[in-house]
RNA sequence: GUGAGAUUAGCUCAGUUGGUUAGAGCACUGGUUUGUGGUGCCGGGGGUCGCGGGUUCGAGUCCCGUAUCUCACCCCA
C-alpha cells in the first residue's frame, strides 16, 4: 500500500466543503476591498525566498522543500505566499505602472516540519497583498477585511498589533537590546543565545518562561520608535478604535519573516492548541526594491486555512435531495428521463437495479434524501411517477411532463 | 531537530501472567414471502494484529529497529 507522505494530507467531505465555503466567502470579501485573484508557480528560485524571507529565518534555513531540478536549477517549493507574489508584481512590471495593486490568493504552502495540531508540511493559506500605499489607513483596513472574513464565517479571534519600526528606529534599538542581552548573558536560553547573533529582535517571543521574565525589563521596541513610525502606529490604533475593532498591543509581537517593518498583526485563537496563529500579516515597505524592483510600500497578510476551518462554526446547509428507483428493468429508461430533468435542481441518486418498493424506501432512507421516487409497472403504463416525501410520509402520483 | 504516548475489521475500541480457528458495538450487505422506509428479527462478508527482525515449543501480547499518527518543544499561518 501506498501512504501520502507525512504531514501532507487528504481532504475529504465534509471538511472539503468547508475548505470551499472559506474561499468563497474570503473572495467575495477580498473583491469587496478591491482584491484580484493572482495564481502564481509552487515552485519558484530558491533565492527568492532566502532573498524575501531571509537566511536568519527558520523557514529559508531548515525547512524548505529545496532541490536541483533536472535543468540544474535550485528550486523549491514556495513556503509561503507573499515572495511569489512580490516576484510576479516586479517581473511584470506593475512596479513601473504606479498606482495602486491588490491581490489575493490560495493554495499549498511548504514546510518541512515535524506535523502536530495545526502544523502540516504541505497546508493552505488565503493571502493578500496590497501594494502603492504607505499608510496606517492601508494597514487599517487589511486588519478590518480580516476581520470581515471571520466575523462573516462566525470564528471566534483575538487581535494583536505591533510596529516592528523602520530602517530608521530599529539599527539604535537592536544596538540597545544586544547590549541588554549581553549583561543577561549567562541567563538566557541556548536558543535565546543563538537568536542574539542571527536575529535579535526574535528573542522577544521566546516561550521560554523564564527568558520571558528577564525580557520584561528589556527595551521595549514601542518606547524607541521614530516619529514617524510612532506617529502610524498612533494612527493605526485610532483608526481600528474608530471602528470598533479590539485589539491589544504586544510589544513582544515579533514577525518571523525578515521582511517586515513597521505594523505587525496576529490573529490569535484559544480554541486550536499551541498553533494558536489562524492569520498573520504586516507592512513590508523595502521588499520590492530589496528583489530589484522599484521602492513600493506595501503591506499584506496571510490565513492559515487548516487552522481556521475547526473554527467555522456554521453548519452546512442541508440540501434537498432525490432517490430514483425502479421495480422493473423496464421502467429504467423513463427513471433516467425523470433523474435527468430533477438534476437540474437537486442532487439525485439512482438506484439502478430493480428492487422492491420497500427496498427502495429502505435505500433511500439510507441515502438521507428527502424524496424517494419510484417507476413501477402502473406508473410506466399511466407515464407518472410515484413520489414520496420521506420527511412529512405524503405521497402522490404526477405526469413525468409535470415533474 | 528534541521529547512523550499511540498503531488490532471501514470507524470506535476489548483482547487476562505469552497458549487452540483474534472479539464487540457501529457501519456495510442479503433476507424478513412480492407496492410503503427509519427502529425489530435472522443471516453474510470483512483482520498476514503498521512494517521488519529477534527471543520462545508457541508472540496481537516480550525485546530491538523502522514507518506513520497524536500532542508538546522548536517554528509559524
Amino acid at each position: 500500500m501506498i501512504n501520502s507522505l507525512r504531514g501532507m494530507n487528504d481532504m475529504f467531505y465534509p471538511d472539503s466543503a468547508l475548505y470551499e465555503q472559506f474561499i468563497s466567502v474570503a473572495t467575495k470579501v477580498a473583491s469587496r476591498y478591491g482584491y484580484r485573484f493572482l495564481q502564481t508557480p509552487t515552485l519558484e528560485q530558491t533565492s527568492l525566498f532566502k532573498r524575501s524571507v531571509g537566511e536568519s529565518s527558520d523557514i529559508v534555513n531548515k525547512e524548505m522543500y529545496q532541490f536541483t531540478d533536472k535543468g540544474s536549477n535550485d528550486v523549491c517549493l514556495r513556503p509561503e505566499g507573499t515572495a511569489g507574489v512580490v516576484r510576479a508584481f516586479i517581473q511584470h512590471k506593475l512596479d513601473r505602472a504606479g498606482g495602486v495593486h491588490r491581490y489575493f490568493y490560495h493554495g499549498s504552502m511548504f514546510r518541512y516540519e515535524r506535523p502536530q495540531k495545526g502544523r502540516l508540511r504541505e497546508f493552505h493559506q488565503f493571502g493578500i497583498e496590497s501594494f502603492g500605499i504607505e499608510s496606517a489607513y492601508e494597514d487599517a483596513t487589511t486588519i478590518l477585511m480580516l476581520c470581515d472574513i471571520f466575523n462573516e464565517l462566525a470564528i471566534e479571534y483575538t487581535l494583536s498589533i505591533n510596529s516592528i519600526a523602520d530602517e530608521n528606529c530599529m539599527p539604535a534599538y537592536k544596538k540597545m537590546l544586544i547590549e541588554f542581552l549581553e549583561l543577561q548573558n549567562d541567563k538566557i536560553c541556548e536558543d535565546c543565545c543563538k537568536r542574539k547573533k542571527l536575529n535579535p529582535i526574535r528573542v522577544l517571543d521566546c516561550k521560554n518562561s523564564n527568558c520571558q521574565l528577564i525580557y520584561k525589563d528589556a527595551p521595549k521596541l514601542l518606547d524607541h520608535l521614530c516619529d514617524s513610525c510612532n506617529n502610524e502606529f498612533e494612527q493605526l490604533k485610532s483608526i481600528l478604535d474608530d471602528n470598533s475593532i479590539e485589539y491589544k498591543i504586544d510589544t513582544h509581537l515579533v514577525r518571523g519573516l525578515d521582511y517586515y517593518n513597521r505594523t505587525a498583526f496576529e490573529f490569535i485563537s484559544g480554541d486550536i492548541g499551541a498553533q494558536n496563529a489562524i492569520a498573520g500579516g504586516g507592512r513590508y515597505d523595502k521588499l520590492c526594491e530589496h528583489l530589484g524592483g522599484r521602492a513600493t510600500p506595501a503591506v499584506g497578510a496571510a490565513i492559515g486555512l487548516e487552522r481556521v476551518l475547526e473554527l467555522i462554526k456554521l453548519g452546512l446547509e442541508p440540501t434537498q435531495s432525490y432517490y430514483f428507483g425502479a421495480m422493473d428493468s423496464e421502467s429504467i429508461p423513463m427513471l433516467i428521463r425523470a433523474a435527468r430533468i430533477k438534476r437540474a435542481v437537486a442532487p439525485c441518486n439512482i438506484e439502478y437495479r430493480p428492487r422492491s418498493l420497500k427496498a427502495h424506501l429502505k435505500n433511500a432512507d439510507k441515502a438521507n434524501a428527502s424524496y424517494c421516487v419510484i417507476i413501477g409497472e402502473d406508473e410506466r403504463k399511466d407515464a407518472k411517477l410515484w413520489i414520496k416525501n420521506l420527511q412529512d410520509n405524503t405521497q402522490n402520483r404526477v405526469d413525468i411532463d409535470k415533474f
